[in-house]
DNA sequence: CCAATAAATGAAACTCTTTTTCATTTACGT
DNA sequence: ACGTAAATGAAAAAGAGTTTCATTTATTGG
């Protein structure tokens, strides 16, 4: 994943190139999961100094240019990842937070045009969420199983 | 809808039948649409005295017996409806925010097989929200285009 | 390279949702 | 009706996200 398209991006959009900047979408570019702001902050502080204020509106205007996206945590919370254009569907592990953008749902614009003549609604738009294990967390929950049956945490 | 069953509900699971309790069931029962706590905390205020405590209190409590379901706003705020068992599929009307519980998309565990078959994952739990216009708001998109062609707003 | 300047930043204060604590009230079996 | 545990309401706190404003910094032109 290259830097310099996204830098780019935002010169040409008549934004400045700031450390701040950068370093959010090193981190975007690294992660492997969904980042919340204050996660983005502690990593972004190890290095530098830098606000929490700057993460969010760093994120919004990455957002608006569709560079990154937002996804909803269970809590409400937000987590920010990197936009894969077109994609919307999420799969999100509730053991570690990993995701994983999952392309070509075949099934997806049947199941709309489905809901669309059955309701009369024009859709626009659509977010699928899934959650479940990946496959190393379902193994260390076996483990967990077998090993800890004496500890009801 | 019958608020008879879930006060059953209530007394099978050992917890009392209290105020707030049958308030918020009512205030559920009747609502065309998906409620923050506020909004119900509000609704509720206006028959007797109430806490906004209570309302996310007895939110919970109904979630956890499967009586109702938390959805997740944009704005990352919660709101409840009341759950219809299975059907974790929302259309939401961007124009007035109304939203309609589908039923039966029959393309919907194929999709989460193939996910799975090809990820590795072992998802749990599933969100779909579709957005879009509801046929009235469609109508009134299309007004719109006639009569104020000059409103740039 | 340096200065001017408009954009961007960071700190602090604030808003809003949600949770915790704890003393008071209430539902319900006896 | 009484006693008791459950439930409630008020207040305070916790946490995410936003606003304000003085300071800093990236960029443009000399």
């Amino acid at each position: 994943m290259q830097i310099d398209q996204f830098t780019n991006q935002l010169r040409q959009n008549g934004y400045r190139l700031t450390k701040p900047r950068q370093a959010v979408l090193q981190i975007m570019i690294e992660s492997e999961r969904a980042l919340t702001p204050a996660e983005i902050y502690q990593e972004g502080s190890e290095h530098f100094r830098v606000g929490l204020v700057t993460i969010y509106r760093t994120l919004a205007l990455l957002e608006q240019l569709g560079i990154v996206r937002q996804v909803h945590l269970h809590d409400g919370e937000h987590a920010y990842v990197l936009a894969t254009p077109g994609h919307y569907h999420t799969l999100i592990c509730n053991g570690c937070g990993r995701f994983v953008e999952i392309a070509g749902l075949a099934e997806m614009p049947h199941l709309i045009a489905e809901v669309e003549a059955r309701t009369g609604f024009k859709v626009a738009e659509h977010r699928l969420e899934l959650y479940g294990l990946c496959p190393s967390c379902q193994q260390q929950a076996i483990q967990r199983q077998h090993g800890a049956s004496h500890d009801t945490t």
